[in-house]
Formats: C-alpha cells, structure tokens, sequence
RNA sequence: GGUGAUGUAGCUCAGGCGGUUAGAGCGGCGCACUCAUAACGCGCAGGUCGGUGGUUCAAGUCCACCCAUCACCA
C-alpha cells in the first residue's frame, strides 16, 4: 500500500490580469487545490505554482484608459486575484507573474531553440489596421454586423446572434471599437511556428498522457481537419516581449503564457534548495507535470504547448486534466442577468468552506459543465457538511467535556466499526487521485450516516442516567469523536480550514492520511467551539442581490457609445408594407420579405424565422433600414434590414406602426 | 454552418460488456427521538429513463432520425 514519494509539479491556467477572479474561476482551483493537498498529505514532493497572466492587447488597452502603466496595472489585478485565492484556500506554492525576468529568458531561449531548429518562419498576413490608433486590431476589438444573419454589432470572429464563425473581413461595416473608425486592411510579417511538423510527437504524446476520452475526440476532431501553423507573433504596439532581432514585433500573449509555468516554478527553486529545476523540466525527467485546464483552452495546452515543448529540447506534461464551465442556477455567467458572481462577494457573505465542498461534491474527471443551484448549495452543505459530518462531533463532545473532564477512553467501543471506516481510505485516495472527487465525498458522507447511526443505536443520552453504564458513554463517545476524526483526515484537501480547527480541538498537530490507521486514545481533547455553522438562506440571497448591484453599475456598451443627432440621422427609417414573405430553402432562421416602399419595392432577408409564420407577415407594416448597403448574401442579395427587438431565436420582436403610416414614409 | 458532448424521480446525480419489480442523496409526507447552534434515526410516496422509429427472445443501455441545452471552430 505504500507508494515511494513522487516528485509532482501542478500547475493552474493562468488568470489573465485585467480583471476581478469569479466564482468560475475557482471552480478550476479549487479542484486543482485539492489534488493539491491530497498529494502533501499523502507525503509527495508536490509544487502548486501559478501566474498573473500579464501580456497581450486587452491589458495594454484597458492601461491605457486608466492612465497607468500596463506593468502597474497587472502588478495591482494581480495582488487582488491573489488575495480573493488565498482566502479561497487556494495555496500556491509560487504565484509569479508572466512579465518577469523568468519568462523573459525562458521565452527568449525556447525561441532561440526553436528558431536554430528552424522551426519558424515568417510570412505576410493581411490584417485589419486602426488607422487613427495606428495598431493591429485583433478580431475583438472589431464589430460590425454579422454576414450571416445580418444582427448587428457584432465581434470579428463569430456572431452570437446565429452562431456563425467568420474573419472580420467579411463583416458588414466594420468598426474599430478603439476609435470608432472603419479599419483598412494591410499587410504585416508575421512569424510562425511549424505546428504541422510534429503530427507524429502529438500522437504519441496523446496516447501517452492519457488524456480523458473527451479532449481525445476533440483532438481527433482537430488532426483530421489538419494541423495549421501557429501565428506566434504580434505587432507593435503591444504588451509583451520583443522578438529577439526584431525593431517592433513581440510575441503573442499565448507563446509566453505556458511558460509562464515554467518561469514560476524557476522563480520558485530560486528560493528552495531542495528544488532543482533541472530535474523537472530535462528532456527525459521521471517528475511528473500536470496542467489544470478549462475546456475553452484544451488547443492551447494539447497542441501548441507539448509541441513548442517538443520543439525545444523539454519535457512534455505528463498528462492535462481539462474541467467544464460553471453554470449559475443552470445559466451561464452572464452580467447582464445578474448570475455574475466575484470570488470577492461569495466571501462577503459565505464561508469558504462552503463552496469548497460543493464544487468537490460536484466535479469528476470529465469536461461536463457543473451547476451552481443556489437552493441545491444550501440543502447541499448543510445537509451533508453540518446535519451528518460536523454534527458527530458536537454531540459526542459534550458528554466527554461534561462528565469525563474532556478525557478520551483508552479503548474503542467498537473496533470493527472503525476498521470498517478505514477500509474505505484506499477506495476514497484512489477517487482523489483520480479526481473522482464527487465519488470521493459521496463515500465519506455515507461513512457519516454510519457514524451517526451508530451513535443512535448506542443512544449515550439514556446511558448516561444510568450509574453502571457511565463509562460506556466514554467509550461510545470517544469511538464516535474518532470516526469524526477519521472522515476529516479524509476530507483534509477539501475543507483544510476545518480540518485545522478539527486538529486543534484533538490537541494535535500535523495530520498525515495515515493518521487515520490509528486511534486517538487516552489524551484530552479542547472544548468544543461549532466548527461550522449552517447556510442561511438570508446571506446566499444577499450574494445575489449585491452581485445583481455591482454588476448593474457597470457602464453598459449603450451608454459608452454615445453617437448625436448627426449620427442618427444617417440612418434612413421608412415604413414599409410587407408585400410578400417565403421561406428560404437552405437557411435555418432566414425569411425572404418583398417589401413596397412607396416608390420602390425591395428583397431583404431577415433572420425571423423562429418567431414568425411567413403568412402571417403579409400586410403588416414595419419599419426599414432603408440606406444600409445591399448585401450579397447566400441565398440573394438583401436591400435593407427589418427592425426588431429581442434576443433572438423565438424572441424576436418586430416594430410596428400605428393606423395610418403610409409605406415609404420616413420615421424622424 | 461543421464537430463534440449532454438530456434518468420536484432538485443534484449513479447506472462496465443490453437480461427478472430502474438506484442514491436532498426535498416532500408520516412516525419516533431529544445527545446535538432542528441536527440524527425509522418508514412511505414519487420516474411510460427527451421524442419517434428500428435491431433483438429481451433496450435507460445498441442503431437511425428528430427536438432541446451546452461547448469548440486555432
């Protein structure tokens, strides 16, 4: 049953540094954390380290409109991530940055390496450029409307009205969001890393890691779609490093954050001298390194990185563990809806702990995305954490503290009772190894329903009226506050807070998972303070109405975006009479309208179809976008834009006129 | 649009290779207890396993199509 110790390095993403950490986030540290601290108290040299993710455009922009120094603003986000993951639990070993001298000499010499390999290159790509900016735009900060269903004011890469995916190019006016100007296109040099070359590496890297079936098919998904080189470099201006031999292109955000692992843990050995570097990052090192990933980020840690890794002389991961979103009462995190919740105000409200077990009691190996059910949180924790686990210890403490002067029996009760609980500790390690965390508190609380049963059937509250039978209520007791014992030894990596506490009330001071093969006997135990107290439901409310305020008071897009009169007025609104309306063979959501306006008549294509029956459109007026230029689309081409409100899908909404508007009038 | 995944009691989820009356925890209801910051114990009720069709002696479990939800598309 004794393992030899292993040498493990654990890594977390990296969160990027222009914002506040979310209760989405910590669904990846928490689970990183535990394995974390079931692999130290299993005895393991195990290394948590972690980064501000510091480089890249939204960070220098979002410098800019404060008025600080990207280096400024990174080094202050940064703290307050730290701080909210650390009151979390969340225990790094090293939480370094990626803007460091580390980085800077890693990157330099992986792309050193890579470059002597020759294994980049460089080649012109044509790019949307700001021109009163005077810089690159990547596709994020360019909108316009979508060449697919024609919802406006979309982002340059996809459309989240119908879902299409394209490249800013084809966008229908395009708009820089940075001046509010329309982008040209130039070229620029860009250097490329020969991703293409290591199709055989990755194969056999993928077998070997053992990746979960998920990010395997997704893998598959990609090879056979054929591997394309990766764009690894960006232009000036931009935060980040400068390409060695360059005047003004720096490397993408995206090549220096990986190793951004490697610069911490570098950082870290600098102040161990048990720690050699070497050892875990030399071509064929036996240490093993695991990267805890969300799913939206699987390409980037299961291509890109082993292969760069491969490229450069260095170990691959031993394996990526990738985990799914976090859902709020069953919707995605969405400030809008008011299901936006910061790590900060969860712990201005809530216990830490509380969310610990929640998460674990939820999270196995796969990539499924878990749900945070407000009312399931509640009945959760405090059915399980208080009713069945803590709840041991408090009734069993007061009879030892009241008539036993806090003395522990020098036997057990039941000693089979207790190997049966300590059978169960392979079974529980083997699930958080395999982060099978969900089956892992699964088996321990039904331990606590054992444990509370037992102590019903002993019933010491009728014992201990009864002389002859006093000292039975100690043994009783004290087989009781061992099993106690025992279930938060298991539950260590989970709610290590409480597992202190626990220590300090048993007047002991390390615990090691083997600590539970022996009893605690004999020695005098601390009165007994709650160690946890109930949800209530009040405080989980309060959560949401605060994450509800603080996100509200954001400034919406709308209201950044002033435009005046002039602007509008750009805009040529008619009414118009929908003379005809046909369903468009091949499109999903779109309706092919003839309209009349007044002196001419249009063919425009809207994407209604969810929410509307083309007979019964006929007749009805509406309002048109009248000057908006025509549109090929792939059905025809499309002279104008139908007003509606709405979300979407059946949610769409037309405008309407009232009695009397006359197709072709103009609305002003 | 393409690809991948998910859809089992009110809620959260288990259900290797298809096999008798489909499981757990929570919640609900009833009983019991009073040691426990109402916690615990015993019992009961709840499901045509997203839909349709198929393969089979037999399907929640395999196949096809459809619907819904989610993610990814460098």
């Amino acid at each position: 049953m004794k393992n030899k110790k292993r040498d493990i390095l654990v890594t977390s993403a990296l969160p990027y540094a222009n914002g506040s950490i979310h209760m989405g986030h910590l669904v990846e540290y928490i689970q990183t954390d535990i394995w974390v601290r079931y692999q130290k108290l299993q005895g393991h040299n195990c290394h948590y380290v972690c980064a501000a993710d510091a480089h890249g455009t939204p960070i220098m922009i979002k410098a800019r409109e404060e008025n600080i120094s990207p280096e400024k603003l990174v080094t202050s986000i940064a703290k307050k991530q730290y701080k909210d993951l650390k009151d979390f639990g969340v225990e790094f070993d090293k939480f370094h940055t990626t803007h460091s001298e580390e980085n800077k000499l890693l990157v330099e010499k992986i792309y050193t390496s890579l470059q002597q390999k020759n294994l980049i290159y460089t080649k012109d790509i044509d790019q949307a450029f700001d021109t009163k900016e005077n810089m690159f735009l990547p596709d994020r900060f360019i909108r316009g409307t979508c060449p697919k269903c024609a919802a406006k004011d979309q982002y340059g890469d996809a459309c989240e009205n119908c879902g299409a995916t394209y490249s800013p190019d084809e966008l229908i006016n395009p708009i820089s969001t940075l001046s509010n100007s329309e982008p040209i296109w130039k070229k620029s040099e860009h250097f490329f890393f020969k991703l293409s070359e290591f199709e055989n590496e990755l194969t056999q890297w993928i077998e070997d890691a053992k990746l979960h079936k998920n990010i395997k098919n997704k893998l598959a998904e990609w090879f056979k779609m054929g591997l394309k080189d990766w764009d690894i470099s960006r232009d000036d201006p931009y935060f980040g490093f400068k390409i060695p031999g360059t005047k003004n292109k720096y490397f993408y955000v995206w090549l220096d954050a990986p190793i951004g692992y490697l610069a911490s843990f570098l950082s870290l050995c600098k102040n161990r001298d048990d720690l050699n570097y070497n050892a875990y990052f030399k071509k064929d090192s036996h240490h093993e390194l695991y990267h805890f990933i969300g799913k939206d980020i699987v390409y980037f840690h299961t291509l890109f990185w082993p292969a760069v890794l491969e490229g450069a002389g260095i170990r691959k991961p031993t394996s990526v563990f990738a985990h799914g979103f976090l859902t709020i009462n069953s919707k995605k995190m969405s400030k809008s809806r008011g299901t936006f919740i910061n790590a900060k105000t969860y712990l201005d409200n809530l216990d830490p702990n509380f969310i610990r077990y929640y998460y674990a009691s939820k999270l196995g190996p796969s990539m499924e995305d878990i749900d945070l059910n407000m009312d399931d949180f509640i009945a959760r924790v405090n059915s399980d954490l208080i009713g069945k686990l803590i709840n041991i210890a408090s009734r069993c403490s007061g009879f030892i503290n009241k008539n036993f002067n806090g003395e522990l029996s020098r036997e057990l009760d039941d000693p089979k009772l207790f190997n049966t609980f300590l059978q169960c500790s392979q079974s529980i390690a083997d699930h958080y190894e395999a982060r099978e965390y969900s089956k892992a508190m699964k088996q321990i609380m039904q331990l606590a329903d054992k444990a509370n049963r037992y102590i019903e059937e002993k019933k010491p509250w009728v014992m201990i009226k009864k002389e002859e039978q006093h000292e039975e209520v100690q043994l009783v007791c004290t087989q009781g506050l061992n099993l106690f014992r025992m279930l938060l030894i298991y539950l260590t990596p989970v709610i290590p807070e409480i597992s202190d506490k626990a220590k300090s009330f048993f007047n002991e001071e390390n615990w090691h998972w083997d600590d539970t093969l022996s009893p605690i006997l004999g020695t005098k135990i601390n009165k007994y303070i709650p160690l946890l107290t109930r949800v209530e439901k009040e405080k989980v409310d309060n959560m949401m109405t605060s994450s509800n305020e603080t996100t509200s008071k954001a400034p919406t897009n709308s209201e950044k975006n002033l435009i005046t009169i002039d602007d509008f007025m750009k805009v040529d609104l008619r009414v118009a009479l929908i003379n005809d309306a046909n369903e468009v063979e091949g499109a999903d959501k779109l309706l092919e309208l003839t309209l009349d306006l007044g002196e001419s008549n249009r063919t425009v294509f809207a994407g209604i179809k969810a929410a509307y029956e083309p007979k019964d459109l006929i007749g009805r007026h509406v309002i048109v976008a009248a000057n908006l230029a025509p549109r090929k689309m792939r059905f025809g081409i499309s002279e104008g834009m139908v007003l509606a409100a709405g979300p979407g899908e059946k949610d769409i909404f037309l405008l309407s006129v009232d009695a009397g508007a006359k197709p072709g009038m103009k609305v002003k």
